[in-house]
DNA sequence: GTTTGCGGCATACCGCCGGTATGGAGCACA
DNA sequence: TGTGCTCCATACCGGCGGTATGCCGCAAAC
């Protein structure tokens, strides 16, 4: 790691280093306070820079928040395609999925800055755009697997995979807001399955 | 209606007028522009008073929202009742209610101020307790109702009511962003009505 | 009818924060 | 060694949420 970047010159280092670091201090931030309780100045000094900086790199409050919604999902999309492109079926691959979906809705980085302020503050049509390109992008394909290998029944695939998105999230925050985790989890868990079962329906296997 | 209200003075007549003035007033703002966006200045201007007389009515911000909260929800509300309680058996009651149900979800007014902002604006346990009393109170019962008449088996009754909520819910935004309305609709209705009937399971008639 | 109290509201003002304008420091390239 | 451009700091502005203060008029007390 110590000669790596050698292609680049040592300013453009400096560069991306400084942009990282705001990305990181908002995230941190966001997730804890919120966005509107977040103030520019607060973020620029968990980087240990000023507002010139912050205004050089992101044209204003809302593109930063943009630059931390893309951080988070980047990094958990990447871990769940390894959970849903593994071994077994399709069928064993989807159940996998949901599990490690939501796990991930536990984050509370994803949770409040992807599932729950994203859309308010960037605007329900970015937000939908933005979520094509990770992890509703992931379910839609595993929807579209399972439909291919006739695990359940052929269906207005968008439709369902938002509304299965959607029961996804909610039932992530649920577990992340109940005094018992770990049952409400078993429950969430189990009300997904029964729901994918009994789409299984007609000729499953 | 001319003489009503006589039991109260005049001047509390005025009081409650005006604040009705700025319920309606923040409504209207926070439908169009949402929360961040809309300044309590506008709020009193377009009930034509002064911030002088929203903070006399109403704590700060966060209270007026919560005022204009109850507001859209108790109208919604009203109306669902008179669905879910008409003629007919548990199963047709529950399938009207979801009809029902969509449809307020169209409104802009239910879906930005409960549905996207209320959770964010409010706190998500804040809007979690106030949705009990409203609408989720509903969905819940009606789950109750569908369970104790047999026709869906036994389930953890609050879970499973929430991520049905969450389900319906995204499934009104979903139509209120489509393209074509009319097919987004009948796309949701048919997605939650399958997930519905693969619950009724095992022997219901 | 006069006085007194107080609820209902307007006016003026403060501090914070998002955004902008300006300038300086240092690397790259000629 | 100039020259230009990237990167960032400093200083400042305007808008908005929130507060302090005071007036106006109804209503009860006498």
């Amino acid at each position: 790691m110590t000669t790596a970047r050698s292609e680049q010159s040592r300013r453009v280092d400096y560069s991306e280093s400084t942009r990282n670091a705001l990305v990181d201090s908002a995230v941190t931030l966001f997730t804890d306070n919120g966005y509107a309780a977040t103030s520019l100045d607060a973020v620029a000094r968990g980087a240990r820079v000023t507002k010139g900086a912050l205004y050089h790199h992101f044209s204003g409050k809302q593109a930063l928040f943009e630059a931390a919604f893309d951080a988070v999902e980047s990094a958990v999309s990447a871990r769940l395609v390894q959970v849903v492109t593994g071994p077994g079926g399709a069928w064993e691959r989807a159940m996998e999925g949901v599990r490690g979906y939501v796990n991930v809705c536990l984050e509370p980085s994803y949770q409040r800055i992807v599932i729950h302020e994203g859309p308010v503050v960037m605007g329900w049509d970015r937000w939908r755009e933005a979520e094509d390109r990770f992890s509703f992008g992931l379910v839609r394909a595993t929807l579209e697997a399972l439909i291919e290998a006739g695990e359940i029944e052929a269906l207005p695939v968008e439709t369902t995979a938002r509304v299965l998105f959607g029961a996804l999230s909610t039932g992530a925050t649920i577990i992340a807001g109940a005094p018992d985790p770990e049952r409400a989890g078993a429950e969430v868990l189990l009300t997904i399955e029964r729901v994918l079962v009994g789409m299984r329906a007609a000729g499953p296997r």
